[in-house]
This record gives C-alpha cells, structure tokens and sequence, in this order.
DNA sequence: TTATATACTTTGAAAATCAAAATAATTTGT
DNA sequence: ACAAATTATTTTGATTTTCAAAGTATATAA
C-alpha cells in the first residue's frame, strides 16, 4: 500500500514535469511561437467568450496587476482586445482576436492529442477507472483545501 | 470515445492547476514560508544525494546560469551548501543541509497525504489500472517528445 | 452629493528566466 | 609537455513574471 502512494506519487510528479516540458517544446517550434507559456495559459483561460480581469486573474491564480502587463503584451501582439463593458464602464472585457482563437485551437488539440494517447489504448471498464479517480483526486484537492473553482 | 478525451483533458488541466494553488498555499503557511515556489522545487530536484549543477537544472527543465541564481538564494537562508567535487574540481556539488532536507521531507509527506486520498479508497484491481494508466501517458511522452528522464 | 465600494491600472521592487561572454579545470592532440 | 579544445559553472545584461500598495475611474449608497 505504502508502495502504491510512492508509485502514484512519483509518476504524477513525472507527468506534471513531463507536460510542462513539452508544452513549452511544442510551443517554441509551433506557428505561435512568439508566445511565451504564461501568455499561452493566459490566452487559454480567456477561451471562446468575453473574460473580465477579475475571473481570469482568479482562474490563474495571479493578482489583477500581474494579469494587467501580460494583457498589455498580448495587445502588442495581438492576441486579444480590451473594452470597457457597456453596461458598466468598471469591467473590462478581454476578447482572443482570431490569431488568438487560432492559437486557442492550436493548443486544445495538442491537448487532446496528449490524451488520446492513454485513452486509446484502454478498455471502457479502465477509462471509467481512470475517469474516476481523477475525479476522486479532484473532489478531495477542492474538498480538503477549499478551493474557490 | 471523444467524449472520454474531453472529460480525461479537463480532469487533468483542473488537477494541474489545484496542485499548483496547493501547494503554494501549503507553503505560505507552514515553517518554511520563506522558501518560494521555485526554490522549493530545487530543492525537491536535489534531494538526499548530492547532485551537480548540470543534474538538477537538467532535471528542472532550466538552464544553469538559471539555476546558479536560485542556489545562491538557498545558500544565504541556509538550505543548501556548495562544495567543488574532490576528483574533478569543475563540478559543483549541491548539498541539502539539515534544515534543507527537513524542507525536503515535509514536502514529500505533504505530496503522499495527496495521493493517499486517492489510493486509500480504491479496490486492489482499481489501482493497478491508475498506475497502468499513469505509466502509459508517461511512457507516451518519453517516446513521443524524447524526453531524457 | 459626498462617501464608499468596485474594477482596474500604475508604480516600485524582487524573483525567474535566458543567451552569450567570462572563468576555471580537465582532457586531447601533437 | 604544452597549446588547443572541451566541460562545468558563474557572471552579465536584458526581459518577463510576480506582488503589494497607491492611484484612477466608475458605480452605488447614505
């Protein structure tokens, strides 16, 4: 048993290492390759709809502020745009321009690609296994040290 | 079968991002909250033996002028030594001090607590398939993207 | 209509990162 | 043996990422 938590422990902490590795790879040698990561995951938690700073701040884990210069580079570069909403002049809405929902493709489908490698290969019985303690994990992670979603 | 991917996909990236908000705060708040993210994994990177600066930066995925900066921060709280290696005096070797592997160890009970949540309530046959699952996506990765470990 | 709250940006400073140049120690070729 | 090449690391100069705290603009409440 003790055996199992070393294995498990040790192969996620590989996985998390591996994942980021390869992202970054993935990213240098790609189309988009002007982005560094922390722009690609801000572009990634912005998505298909109108984001305001404050849900993608919190989404990312970072201040308000810090999210305020990546925008700023992502201007220059044309990712996204920024507008006041209509309704309340406050809120700030974040827009992917089309390179930005091109680049928001690109990266889901590396994704995707990534986990069609396990799922491929497994039975329905396995999957639903794997599905499952995922969301084990999960239930616990968001249970134990209350996190916000 | 897409249906799957997506689910496994989202299921990741969330668990991804709690371990990260996780762990952080779990640092913030216990007896080594002056140690940061970074330096935190250096340490775990360097472990019980000593290792060179080439080794750890290698296996962080960071360049070793990178990883000169970030020891000589451990060096002035008292985590780490340096020391040139006696038979080929161009190594360096890192060492963990006591207070750094006492660091080095409450992380690692903190990483087993998180994965005793899962493995806890699984069934025997259940478990073998997390692993299996786990070992594949890796392996994949390795083979894939030509990681070298 | 002043005061308060909310959403965001700016500022100042530290930490994290890289590529390229510099330093130091060892090995190789002649 | 000794100059040249190689290897391991540090330093330098620059950019990016980050935060906390102060500042700005807009909306709500008293």
């Amino acid at each position: 048993m003790q055996n199992s938590i070393e294995a498990v422990n040790e192969l996620l902490v590989n996985l998390f290492n591996d994942i980021l590795t390869i992202e970054k790879a993935a990213l240098e040698s790609g189309p988009f390759n002007d982005l560094t990561m922390t722009e690609l995951h801000v572009i990634e938690a912005i998505g298909l709809t109108p984001r305001t700073m404050t849900q993608v701040a919190g989404q990312l884990g970072i201040t308000v502020g810090t999210l305020t210069t990546t925008i700023n580079r992502l201007l220059k570069k044309e990712y996204v745009l920024r507008n006041h909403a209509q309704n309340d002049r406050r809120f700030v809405e974040i827009t992917l321009t089309h390179k930005g929902k091109l680049a928001h493709r690109l990266h889901e489908s590396f994704h995707a690609t990534m986990v069609k490698s396990i799922v491929d290969g497994m039975s329905e019985e396995d999957n639903t296994v794997l599905i499952e303690s995922l969301k084990r994990l999960t239930e616990f992670f968001r249970e134990q040290y209350d996190i916000k979603k």
